[in-house]
DNA sequence: CGCGCTTGTGAACAAACGTTCATTTAATTA
DNA sequence: TAATTAAATGAACGTTTGTTCACAAGCGCG
């Protein structure tokens, strides 16, 4: 009875775990994943909260798993972008990351802010996991930047720190964006592609 | 008797508060605020969970002044900085700022992951008040860089947003700075005032 | 139809939470 | 030294936490 009103209400099928997930992360995103309990995330996918370990063994596996997900998602999307070749242009790979890097986070800022802000409430074991999957998304844009520094077309002479710098900046784009505002979403990618681009343009005087 | 270990353990007169809050900084720069409990931060300072209410009126009340400590100190160093004058040249006050935000930045990590990290923690109205200091320290940032641009200094179309750009590149330190690490602390500087001083540098061919 | 599997429920668990209170202990002032 | 104030205590409060359990409803398959 109950569950036929979760029917009329929307949820169809096995799909009570896909709306926990997305209710969690909003939670989470928002008051952080301690602050969240998972009568909370049942409440909100209308449903007792016992069901949901019918999907999740644990609270902690529910934010492992939307973690996981992020991050998967986001190095496939950029390993299926055309500039992400090995061979390509270097000035237009860090454009094309740049603007990737912005259009991707400005659409899934819960699932950012998750990743980015509770790698500390993951237990040791998960937490190696993530920050490496982390680490190999930085390390496609550090070596566009070694490669162009390598071929003189960029100038930078620590390129693992460029890398961070561009991405801290690029992220940061998250924390004040919001839909609407005073600039389009591609003005703002044209402020980060020109300041992505100054930052590593070489001396005038280079070889 | 207990007290009197707490003596030996090196507490002298009126000092547990103190104690309270460097302890309550460190854990919920670890774990975060809704992770830490109050018999947690007692613990550490070697004292029962009621004696901290002496201090603090509530949990909350003790976040809340550890951020409003650290966004004043932050302010009022900056302002008490040279080049925080309102007729300094701009290229040398960027400089400046980098520096002093790095620096600052770097010796502070637990305060600013706090500050930075907890704001969805706060109740309402101390959020406003927390975020309203927050965007007076960015505020001098953008208007040193205004202030370039329209003296033809800089090149920054949009001197709110390369202000919020270059201050998420220049926090971003505090997530990978390690005491000891590969780069000295004045090299790091260097790296970062180089990237900034090329974000803003006017093309060639500008009046 | 009936069997089994998946998904849900409501009640219950022990533990931990922020906070209060009456009371003792220690330090300060007169 | 006596009186006053400040600081810490142990016990207790009501609530909430993550999770388990025995069980019931709904569905697909033979």
């Amino acid at each position: 009875m109950d569950s036929l009103m979760a029917r009329l209400a929307g949820a169809s099928g096995k799909e009570t775990a896909e709306r926990a997930r997305r209710a969690a992360l909003s939670l989470f995103a928002l008051h952080g994943y301690a602050a969240v309990s998972m009568r909370d995330i049942a409440g909100e996918v209308g449903v007792g909260a016992p069901a949901l370990y019918n999907h999740f063994a644990t609270k902690q596996d529910l934010l492992v798993e939307l973690m996981e997900d992020h991050l998967r998602d986001l190095l496939g999307a950029w390993r299926a972008h055309p500039m992400a070749a090995e061979d390509a242009d270097p000035a237009e790979a860090v454009e094309a990351f740049t603007r990737f890097h912005i259009r991707f986070h400005r659409d899934k800022t819960d699932e950012v802010f998750v990743a980015y802000m509770e790698l500390r409430s993951l237990e040791r074991p998960n937490f190696h996991r993530i920050e490496r999957m982390r680490g190999a998304y930085e390390a496609h844009l550090e070596a566009i930047i070694a490669r162009g520094a390598g071929a003189g077309a960029f100038h930078a002479p620590e390129p693992k720190i460029a890398a961070m710098a561009l991405i801290a900046m690029l992220t940061g784009v998250t924390h004040w964006y919001r839909q609407g505002g005073r600039l389009s979403p591609e003005a703002i990618e044209d402020l980060y592609v020109d300041m992505a681009r100054r930052t590593l343009r070489p001396d005038q005087g280079d070889a």
